[in-house]
DNA sequence: TGAATGTTTGAATACGTATTCATGGTAAGG
DNA sequence: CCTTACCATGAATACGTATTCAAACATTCA
């Protein structure tokens, strides 16, 4: 078994610096008065001596571990690592670190556990269905939660997203106003919040213009690059095709792309492709993809700061905010300015 | 400050069961002699009152915190969470958590604290280049370490890799038996010894067919997709352009094939593509790239079982391995059967 | 049967820190 | 000068588990 020993703990540094145990916590802790000289006398010792105090020890005493969890359900989808970077980078930025739990493969087990063992101060729940063992465990043991992308009526706990209605239903009105008739809708699994209520905002947009929705054009799949492809291959084939496709998101939307070069359809000559997330990848010219953006800076540092308000004053209210969207214009759609909107 | 209390502990378990606080210990770890009767007693005890031992006591005794560390460069390049994908799966498998750093935008002091710190009982490092402080500190303090896709010369810790070197020289050696005599590499920062040995490999294929490598056939960058993309329209663009373009890697050929479409340039009628590591975006229809597969799941396998083997087992000898590579034929070159290597 | 060995268990202790309680000292206010 | 309040500090304790030590008991062997 390997283990490394801890060299010194706080009683050699009090020994050293002719004080005691408790003032050298009270130096390391900060919260308490100690008297200036005193302090400089034990941080110059804990600096000569290069001392660390035990972290367990210290949680096992703060019942604060200093680790937030996130959890993910497909770390493969190149939105999650985006999601990632912005969450770690907020974490660090206030000292916590970060583990994650990849739930397609893994299960929940393991994050359920961690709740249980109170070994995180926190948790994010990035988007994912609706149906979450992890999710009732966290609130049944009261541990800080905050969702990110992932919206849950009469949740009482803290929640960020984008405006994913009114930016799908600005979606729609741009491709109505740029002359799209036959516009189709390919999406993901409705019991994620997000997809759901994209496809409102939509649907939303085509009924307001008196188009509508046949059910010819509208296709939805759990997440598989192959079936969104298949399922638009499908949709273009078919006799009289959509002559835009609106994605659930750009991952979606990539799949389509796919789908329709493999049909040997012409994009946008043929028809139109949009997704929704504005991810990197989206403006890599083999997609080159009019997307809707969202911050996910902005919605990964609300996330953090509203979880770490949660433990540090429990009194804090759970917020709920949504984020602004951009229209990103690309190639998959006729490339002229939008006027007339 | 919020806390959330540990209703039990094992003194409570040990009332109710009849028994003192050592034995319900004894009974928890597995490691002792426990009369089967007793066993019993106290594991209904632990059921019926739903007791979870607590993490941070436990891991101030044992000196194991349960947390594996994984320290990623770019977290957005598609690879990385491929590789996240698999080391979460294999340490899950292990009963261990994971905690990702994202050295790119964080830095490394987040983790050579949690290194002083003790909270992670291993370190898995993936590619990157060379200077690391959190790989010295990692160093110094003895903990165990395993690199994944990193080779570091005469390092005394685990070490996988796939034959970076031999998968070129099979890469060059396809290239060049399928005709192509101008072949052109594209490549990514030399500090990191997988495109390094990568590089190696092409080159050496390339001498040994008599072809070598002009200068104006190779460029190199440090790791954003513009500047690939911007390097392969130049290359393109140059009077006597290559007929092939090998990259360092898959997502460093996404650039390139980016370009060349920006450039108008036809793939793989006016130039070959070759990229290298197989993964999963590679097979998608807008790139049908062709590839050097190497295999995640067992390199991923092999460090989290060589990183279990050295915290268990002090005494363990680091490993190193070499892990096969397959030759993916895609539509970026010629689609035809590989008869003659 | 007696000695030797092995099994099962409890009491006590240690891990390293944060915090409470008590104390001596110092400043403020009349 | 006396009281009151506050500041700085140390001794002691608690957090919850793993482990050592010793004792009680059971088993084996001659």
């Amino acid at each position: 078994m390997h283990t490394y020993s801890q060299k010194l703990n706080s009683n050699d540094i009090a020994r050293h610096a002719g004080v005691s145990q408790a003032t050298v916590s009270r130096v390391l802790s900060g919260n308490s008065n100690v008297r200036e000289e005193t302090r400089q006398r034990v941080l110059a010792v804990i600096e000569e001596l290069n001392y660390q105090p035990n972290a367990f020890a210290q949680a096992m005493k703060t019942r604060l571990s200093g680790t937030i969890g996130v959890v993910v359900s497909r770390i493969t989808n190149p939105i999650v690592p985006e999601v990632l970077l912005h969450l770690a980078d907020e974490l660090t930025a206030h000292g916590k670190r970060m583990v994650v739990w990849n739930t397609d493969t893994e299960g929940e087990a393991g994050v359920v556990n961690a709740i249980r063992q109170r070994v995180i101060d926190g948790l994010v729940f990035t988007a994912a269905g609706q149906q979450s063992a992890a999710m009732a465990s966290a609130l049944q043991t009261g541990i800080p939660i905050a969702c990110i992308n992932r919206h849950i009526e009469g949740g009482e706990f803290n929640q960020f997203a984008c405006s994913n209605l009114e930016g799908a239903r600005t979606m729609a009105d741009y491709l109505v106003a740029s002359g799209r008739r036959r516009i189709a809708i390919i999406n993901g699994p409705l019991d994620r919040s997000t997809l759901a209520d994209r496809e409102a905002g939509l649907r939303q947009g085509l009924q307001d213009a008196g188009i509508g929705l046949p059910d010819k054009y509208y296709a939805a799949s759990d997440f598989a690059h192959d079936k969104f492809r298949q399922l638009a291959i499908e949709m273009i084939e078919q006799p009289s095709p959509p002559d835009a496709i609106a994605c659930g998101n750009d991952v979606i939307a990539f799949a389509v792309l796919c789908g329709l070069r493999a049909a040997g359809v012409g994009v946008p000559d043929e028809v139109w492709v949009t997704g929704f997330d504005g991810i990197e990848m989206s403006g890599w010219d083999v997609f080159n993809l009019t997307t809707m953006r969202q911050p996910l800076d902005a919605m990964a540092s609300a996330t953090v700061g509203a979880l770490i308000d949660n433990i540090e004053n429990s009194e804090a209210e759970p917020r709920m905010v949504r984020f602004g969207t951009e229209l990103i214009i690309r190639g998959t759609t006729a490339n002229m300015p939008l006027t007339q909107l």
